[in-house]
Order: structure tokens, then sequence, then C-alpha cells
DNA sequence: TACATGATGCCCT
DNA sequence: GGGCATCATGTAG
């Protein structure tokens, strides 16, 4: 094992979170899915990660959501029973997990940015074209939603659709009984509408958030 | 470290 | 045909 695997977070047992979780207000899935864990099962292999960062999008009436301009055959998910997987394919290179939320029929998601590996690292590495030598690399596994993706080996056509809840599944999200985390909101990233509302989610004082040091800080203020 | 830019494909108008 | 919830790479400092 490489010795840059020697600091990584041990997982707990894992529970699913419930239906019930995400039939509520985007904001509030958001502050409670930093800490919780994001599962990925392939064959004999597992996947996991912590989430780390996220952002909410709030339907039809947030001007950055894809579900801005009502129900289409790309965005149905969104507007459908939470708890969903909704995966779009973005600038031509990257996919985007999100986590549907409201009652079916109430549009509103949860993009994943960021999450921190714990198990299976070197199977994200090599799904990412990396190799492990440096912390940073580490980093790199999965800060930013397209590379977190990447990591986990999730497309549009494979995992659109999914119920996250359900822990029979290759893909869904669970939670270790870890202490809930502190918790700063800023602004989105890399929208244009409704670019000033605090609508993104980090873990304080976590290496493995996405985009720069310097600029996080920054975006803290205010 | 920081900024600018090209790659790339799908959805929607 | 325009725009996009991104990333990797190059260059300058």
């Amino acid at each position: 094992m490489p010795n840059v695997l020697r600091a990584v977070t041990k997982s707990k047992p894992l529970k699913p979170l419930k239906t019930s979780f995400f039939n509520r207000d985007p904001r509030a899935v958001s502050r409670e899915l930093l800490g919780k864990v994001l599962v990925r099962r392939e064959g004999r292999k597992r996947l996991t990660a912590r989430i780390v960062e996220v952002e909410a999008y709030l339907g039809e009436g947030d001007p950055a959501a894809h579900s801005a301009a009502g129900r289409t055959a790309r965005n149905a998910v969104m507007f459908g029973p939470p708890g969903i997987a909704y995966v779009y394919f973005i600038y031509g290179n990257h996919y985007c997990l999100n986590v549907s939320c409201l009652p079916d029929g109430e549009a509103g998601a949860v993009l994943f940015r960021a999450a921190e590996p714990m198990e299976g690292i070197e199977e994200m590495a090599r799904r990412r074209g990396m190799e492990l030598q440096s912390t940073r690399d580490l980093r790199n596994l999965t800060s930013g939603p397209g590379r977190l993706a990447e990591a986990f080996g999730i497309t549009r056509e494979r995992d659109n659709g999914k119920d996250l809840t359900d822990s029979r599944s290759d893909l869904w999200l669970g939670e270790d009984g870890s202490a809930p985390p502190r918790i700063l909101t800023t602004k989105r990233i890399g929208i244009t509408k409704a670019a000033e509302m605090p609508l993104r989610y980090v873990m304080a004082d976590n290496a493995f958030v996405s985009g720069p040091r310097v600029r996080l800080a920054g975006r803290m203020r205010g």
C-alpha cells in the first residue's frame, strides 16, 4: 500500500439514508448531507467517500437550476420523487451527480461537489487516470463534481434515475454516525444566474473541498 | 499560485 | 447555434 494511503479515514458500518431525508427543502438536505457517505459497489469492490461540499438547486423558482424552465426529458428526475440520482453531462467532458429533493411533482436537487475518499482509493485513482504520489494527488481524486463522478464511474446512462436510498443498489448514500460537521456557506460555483445566493455548503477546515485554498478563504467572508 | 483558454457533446430555442 | 452546475494545461509572475 502506498504511503499516501496511510492517513485515510477508515469506514465504519453504514446505514442507508431514508427517502424522507430527501423529502425536504434542498437547503436543509444540503446541510445534513455534509458528513454522509457516498457508496459505489463494483462487484466485490466498494468505493466510499465522505461528502464535504454540495450545492442546493431550488427548483422552478431558482434561475440557476436546470428545472427553471419547467420539466423536460433531461431534468425529469428533478421533478420526480425524492432520493433519486439526477446525473447530467456538462461541457462535453463531465458528468455531475445530484440527488432529487422535495415530494414528487416539486423540483429541487442537491449537487455533489466534493468528497473525502475513504475506501477503494486505488480504484478511484485508476478511473481518474492518476498515480497516487502525494496527498495533493489524493485531494485531486474527488475535489470537484466532474472529478467525483469520474472517480466513482458515474454516468447518466448508468446511474440517472437510481434510488440512492437503496443499499442493495450499486450507488447509494449512508451515514456512519460521525459527528455533525461545522458548516460554511458561500456562493455557488460556475453559474451566472442567481449567482449571489449563498447555496454552496462546505465542511469547515476540510482539505478535500474543491477550488483553490486562497480563493476559498476569500469566499468564506460574507 | 493565478489566471486564461481549449477540449468537447448534449440539451434546448 | 448558443450556452453550459467543468477540468487540465499552459504561461506569466
